[in-house]
DNA sequence: TCTTTTGTTATATTTGTTATATAACAATTC
DNA sequence: GAATTGTTATATAACAAATATAACAAAAGA
């Protein structure tokens, strides 16, 4: 699994960083069990702070998508089957904001949801169901 | 158009103003032309400082959805047709992390159709096409 | 056992962003 | 002329992001 880093741009490292692994888990290219670097040979490999990584680890396990202990380093866990009403309403929240920008800038119904049909398939690539 | 900020969010006051207005265009209660209180009577209805305000309008005008002159205070502006490349490729960007974590979290494709379908209508109201 | 590596925790510093507080300016409105 | 507008400038406080070190306990490998 490769991963880089923009350092000039506007979001921080450590969300490009679970952006990245986040994709990496959604397209199947980071499976179940599967053991990521560890922070300091993360750190080393794109050039940042340890605490840069451990931050973005730490934040994708309270998400439930990591599980860091300190034998296996940061494993990838495996998907806990449906998403809770939680889970939806927060990603819900998140795109009803990029949702209206769209629509203010004119894209239509269709094209939002071809928008969205492409990035799907961009993501699970045919990996997965 | 009624706008409320929340002091302990953690996205920041301008963020959270910016959304709101947009959210406003996009569902139509804000129409083409229509005027939005000056910055400082702004400021004063919300209790933040005028600067904050400032920003908010500045950036939304910077994305062409408000023209701000100085006779007329800050205008809703007029759709400009359909969307550039540059604005569907950010629209693009911007959603493609969540919808990993959507993926990550066990939303199914039918379930994130849904899902964008009900805030499409949620946000137009049926107000327009 | 010794060494290395692991995640964890702590402290301090630098830098940039957010937000506020004032103040002043030029242009427009009444 | 007085009031209101957006604009600009400066200063300050609070916070977040990122780095730099350092140390600790637990586990792994030799």
């Amino acid at each position: 699994m490769l991963i880089s880093v923009d350092f000039n741009s506007e979001t921080p490292i450590y969300e490009q960083l679970k952006e990245q692994i986040v994709i990496g888990i959604a397209s199947g290219t980071l499976k179940p069990g599967e053991q990521l670097p560890s922070i300091r040979q993360m750190a080393e490999d794109l050039g940042v702070n340890l605490h840069t990584i451990n931050k973005a680890y730490n934040q994708l396990k309270a998400d439930g998508l990591l599980i860091v202990d300190r034998r296996k380093g940061a494993v990838v866990n495996a998907l806990t089957g449906p998403a809770t009403p939680q889970q939806k309403e927060e990603i819900r929240q998140k795109i009803k904001p990029i949702l209206a920008r769209a629509i203010c800038f004119g894209l239509s119904k269709n094209e939002i949801e071809d928008l969205c049909n492409d990035l799907y398939h961009e993501i699970t690539g045919g990996n997965h169901e």
